[in-house]
DNA sequence: CCGTTAAATGAAACCCATTATCAATAGAAC
DNA sequence: GTTCTATTGATAATGGGTTTCATTTAACGG
């Protein structure tokens, strides 16, 4: 209930002149509870499922806090909609996709993330951010 | 004219029981004569100014038709639209985008797509396909 | 060359995730 | 409480992409 991720939400709601609502309370909880790569379709049944007045642009919204915040981040693995994963206190690492069952495994390969730097460097480019989804089949589903 | 692009459509077309068509020759050509990753609008924009009847329809139809027969591959750099690059006789390769001017830098980095094979196997993944973008500031826009 | 047949076309309707609108509601500060 | 604004939920709108359907046209045989 009292996390350090609804301290982070509420500092930068004080920030930012906004105010703290039962709603964005109920949609946290829900995101906070839910540990997969969850679109906002997901997240709006649980959040429903708790409080069933919130409405659908009310999840969407709150979502964009998040992501703001520093709490979310956003994932698209071209499927046509959007997910999202915790961001606060936990690393980068990228995605593999079970193209079969939609499992999702994570992954961080520090010599990859190296590379990608010096191939940058080589042509001059900065980078920002980046992705790397792999999609295949997972040990379940050969 | 008599690329062997074209051939490899013609034989995609009659090995499916399609038809070649004036349109269909127009979007090839100005999807061969455009080097860039171009979207549907753009290559619509392109077509029409040589053909101005081709609908947006059909130019959606027939990059279908360019992906599936191994011509065109299909981006997706999260921006809302599919964007697609020539496929034939290009290898395998990814991409650094410029958030500030849309230029793309594309590259491959074989140890990249090595360690992607070795924490696959590790994790008893098997890859069909994969991509990694970069986003950031290209050496032009420093 | 026709005639036949089925695929292709263009215009328009539709789809669907996401965003914008807006009148009503409810935090926050005094 | 009162006031001031941000927020909400319902609904409309957006936009890339797809589907529908009546009409056109490529392909094939005669
Ligand atoms: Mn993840
Ligand atoms: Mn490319
Ligand atoms: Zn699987
Ligand atoms: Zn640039």
């Amino acid at each position: 209930m009292a996390s350090k991720e609804l301290e982070v939400l509420e500092d930068y709601i004080t920030q930012n002149n906004l105010k703290i609502t039962r709603q964005r309370r109920a949609v946290l909880k829900a995101f906070l509870d839910c540990e997969e790569h969850v679109s906002a379709e997901d997240l709006y049944r649980l959040v429903t499922a708790a409080e069933p007045k919130v409405g659908l642009a009310t999840v969407y919204r709150t979502l964009a806090l998040l992501t703001q915040s520093g709490l979310a981040s956003e994932l698209d693995f071209g499927d046509g909609q959007k997910r999202y994963e915790h961001k606060y206190m936990h690393g980068h690492h990228d995605h593999m996709i079970c193209t079969e069952c939609g499992k999702i495994i994570e992954f961080n390969h520090p010599l990859i993330e190296k590379f990608q730097e010096e191939v940058a460097a080589r042509n001059g480019f900065t980078i920002t951010s980046h992705k790397l989804d792999m999609f295949g089949i997972c040990s379940e589903c050969r």
